[in-house]
DNA sequence: GTTGGCACTCTTTCATTTCGAGTGCTAATA
DNA sequence: TATTAGCACTCGAAATGAAAGAGTGCCAAC
C-alpha cells in the first residue's frame, strides 16, 4: 500500500517534533505547526491510518503518537534530509581535527571524544582492522645488557622495545641479528613467525642467549596487536541526559555494554567502500542490550585500503539528520588526513609545532 | 570530650551496618548485631549523645541514624580495621597485573580498570610526574625522504616518531645530527631546549633544511608529554549502581566531572613517601562535585623516585575497609613492578612472552 | 546507669479523586 | 468523497488523603 504525499508529511512532522520533545505528538500540534491545510481532525483520520500501516503507536488510548522503528525506517530513509551543518561547526570540528595529531591510536581516540561532544551522544571509534606487517627492522645497541628494537610498519607506524637482559650482548650481535631480521621476518605475518625460522635465525646468528628469540616475540606481539582492530568509547555518560534512559538500571545497563567496548558496531568491510552514514534502529541491531537505542554509524578511509568506524549510540528518537550529517563530515575530514589524497608530510614552515605519526604512505 | 569506649563501638556499628545497606539504622538493629549487652532503650541515649557529638544525624526526626563525614573520619581513623583479602582476590589480582603489561600507559590503564572492577566503583589512576630528560637519541634513515627518530628516555621508556619530509636528507646527515642530538639535547629540560642551542646545532650539522628544528621538536614534545602525567578514568558507570546516585542528574553530574581527568586527585607528591592509603570524606575533598563523594587513594611507586596514584571515587557511603585494603594491594603490587627494588629483567625462561616496557634501570 | 513502656513524629505507601490532553466517532458541510 | 466541528470517552498523571510503620524521646521504675 502506497503512502500519501501528505501522510509523509505527517509522518515526518511527528518524528520530527516527538525527536525534540520526547513527547507523544497530538494531532492539534501537528495541524498548527506542518503548515498543510487542514484541520486537527482530519490529520487524526491520517495518523490512525499511520498507526495501522505501522508507521506510528499509541502509548496509550488517549495519548499522542510516537514513530515505531519502521516509521523512523521511513523517515530516514525517504523523508530526511540530512541537516547541513553550519559554517561554525564545519569549522570548529576542522579545527579540532587538526590540532595535535599524535599517535594513531591517539587520533582515533580523540575523534570519538569528539563525536560524542559534537552529537552529545556517547561515541565509539574502530581502527581499521588490516594486515600490517614489519617493513623494517632496527637494533640499537646501548650498553652490554640493552638494547632497543625498533621496527617500522607497513602502515608506516613504527614500535620499539627497550630490552634489557642479564646477559652480555655487543654491537657486533645486534647488527647481524638487525640484517638477519630484515631479511626473514619483514613482509611476513604473524602466523608465518615459526619456531623453524626462529631457530633457523638463530643459528645464523650465533646466538646462544636466546636473544633472536626476544626480538621475534616482540615481533609477533607487535603483530598480533596491529591486527586487531581497536575500539575507543566515549561520553557513556552523556546517555543520562536522554529522557529514555533516565532509568538508572536501563542506562547502567547500556552504558556497561558499550564500556566492553566495539561489538557494537559491525565489521568494518561490511562498510568498505560506501561513503554513506548507515543507520541501525532499535531491533535492526543484532545486540539485545541495543534493541531499544539506535546506532548511526560512518566509516573512515584509514588509508592501506583499509576503513575504520566512527558511531554514536542513542535513543531511536535520536537525531538522525543532525547526527548523520556531524559523523559524515567528521568521517571525510578523518579519511582526508589519514586515507588516500595527497600524503601529508611534515610542515616545516610550522615552526615548532610536529604533527605526530601523520605522514602515511600514498598509496 | 572524650569518646567512651561503648559509643565507640556503637559508632562503629552504624558505620557498618549503613555502608551495607544504606538505610538509617536504628536503636534495635545495633542491640540486636553489635552483641553488647544492652538494651534498644540505652543504645538510644548513647545515639543521642553520638548526635551531639557531630559523629551522626537523623534525616528526619523519626528516623534512624546516619554517620555524618566526621563520623566516617571517626570510623576510619580509628575503628575501622583494614579487611584482609582472601586468598583468592589476592591471588586473581596477582594474576590480572602479572598479564601483559605492555606499554607503561597500557599498564596504568589497566590497572585503573581492575581497580573499578574490583571495587565496582569508578577508579582512576594517575602516571607519575617526574623531571623526565632524554637520555639517548638515534636517528634512523630509512630513505631519502624518511627517517626515524628513536629517543630513550631517563626512565627508560622510548618514544619515535617517523618523519616524513619533502626534502631529499642523506645517511651522512643523519649521523651527524645523532651525534649532536647526543651531545646537547641529552640530560635537559623542555625549557633548556632554545632557539639558540637549536640555531647553533643546525649550523654545527650543515643543515640547511630545517632538520633539526624537527628533531628539535620532537625532543621538546615528548619532554612536555612525559613531564604532565596522564589520567585514566574508568568504570564511571558504576557510579549508578549505588543507591545516592540513582538521580540521573547527580550521577550525570558526577560522571562528567570525572571523565574530565585527574584534577580529582591532590599532585601526587602529597603522597610521596607514603605508603598509607589516604582518605578524602565528603566536604573535606576540595572540588565542590566531590564535596558530597568520598575519595580512597594509594600511590604507588613508579620507579625513578617517581610516585604514581590510583584512586577510587563513590559515596561517603563507601566500603571503606575493603576499598583500602584493594587499593593498597593493587598499589603495592604495581611498585613491586614498575619501582625501585631488583630490576627486572627480560626473563628468557618464558619462551615466547614478553613484558613490554617493565625494564627499568634500577636506582 | 539501665530499662520497659508509650505517646509522638514523620515518611512511605496505597487508594481515591481530579484534571486534562487527546482520541474516536458522528453528523454536518463543501 | 473528503473535510470539519463537536462531543463523549478513555486513560494517564498529578493531587489528595488516610493508614501503616519505623523509630524516636522521654518518663518512671528498677
Amino acid at each position: 500500500m502506497a503512502i500519501s504525499e501528505r501522510k509523509k508529511k505527517i509522518l515526518a512532522a511527528v518524528v520530527e517534533e516527538y525527536i525534540r520533545t520526547a513527547e507523544p505528538v497530538g494531532s492539534k500540534a501537528i495541524a498548527q505547526t506542518a503548515g498543510l491545510g487542514c484541520s486537527s481532525a482530519t490529520i487524526r483520520n491520517e495518523l490512525a491510518e499511520l498507526v495501522n500501516m505501522g508507521y506510528l503507536e499509541q502509548p496509550h488510548t488517549s495519548a499522542g503518537r510516537v514513530p515505531t522503528p519502521m516509521g523512523y525506517r521511513m523517515y530516514v530513509n525517504e523523508l530526511m534530509q540530512m541537516q547541513k551543518l553550519s559554517l561554525e561547526e564545519t569549522e570548529e570540528i576542522n579545527q579540532r581535527l587538526n590540532t595535535k595529531l599524535q599517535e594513531l591510536d591517539d587520533t582515533i581516540s580523540q575523534v570519538s571524544r569528539l563525536a560524542s561532544q559534537l552529537t552529545d551522544y556517547p561515541a565509539l571509534a574502530l581502527t581499521a582492522q588490516s594486515a600490517v606487517t614489519i617493513k623494517r627492522f632496527d637494533i640499537i645497541y646501548v650498553d652490554a645488557n640493552t638494547f632497543i628494537i625498533v621496527a617500522m610498519m607497513s602502515n608506516n607506524t613504527v614500535k620499539n622495545k627497550l630490552v634489557r637482559l642479564p646477559v652480555s650482548v655487543n654491537e657486533g650481535l645486534m647488527k647481524k641479528l638487525s640484517a638477519l631480521f630484515n631479511a626473514n621476518f619483514t613482509g611476513i605475518s604473524e602466523d608465518q613467525i615459526t619456531p623453524l625460522l626462529i631457530n633457523s635465525t638463530e643459528r645464523a646468528a650465533d646466538d646462544t642467549m636466546g636473544i633472536t628469540s626476544v626480538i621475534a616475540s616482540f615481533a609477533i606481539e607487535i603483530l598480533s596487536e596491529a591486527d586487531k582492530p581497536m575500539a575507543f568509547v566515549t561520553g557513556e555518560n552523556r546517555l543520562l541526559n536522554q529522557p529514555e534512559y533516565r532509568d538508572p538500571d536501563k542506562a547502567h545497563k547500556l552504558m556497561s555494554y558499550l564500556s566492553t567496548g566495539g561489538h557494537i558496531l559491525p565489521p568494518a568491510d561490511n562498510m568498505a567502500g560506501s561513503e554513506e552514514v548507515r543507520v541501525l534502529i532499535g531491533p535492526e541491531n543484532v545486540a539485545e542490550e541495543l534493541k531499544d537505542s539506535s546506532v548511526v554509524i560512518a566509516s573512515y578511509d584509514a588509508g592501506d585500503n583499509t576503513r575504520g568506524l566512527i558511531g554514536v549510540v542513542g535513543p531511536t528518537r535520536m537525531d538522525y539528520s543532525a547526527v548523520a550529517a556531524k559523523l559524515s563530515f567528521l568521517a571525510a575530514g578523518l579519511s582526508r588526513r589519514l586515507g588516500g589524497g595527497e600524503a601529508p608530510v611534515e610542515g616545516m614552515h610550522n615552526k615548532l609545532i610536529i604533527k605526530g605519526d601523520d605522514p602515511i604512505e600514498h598509496r
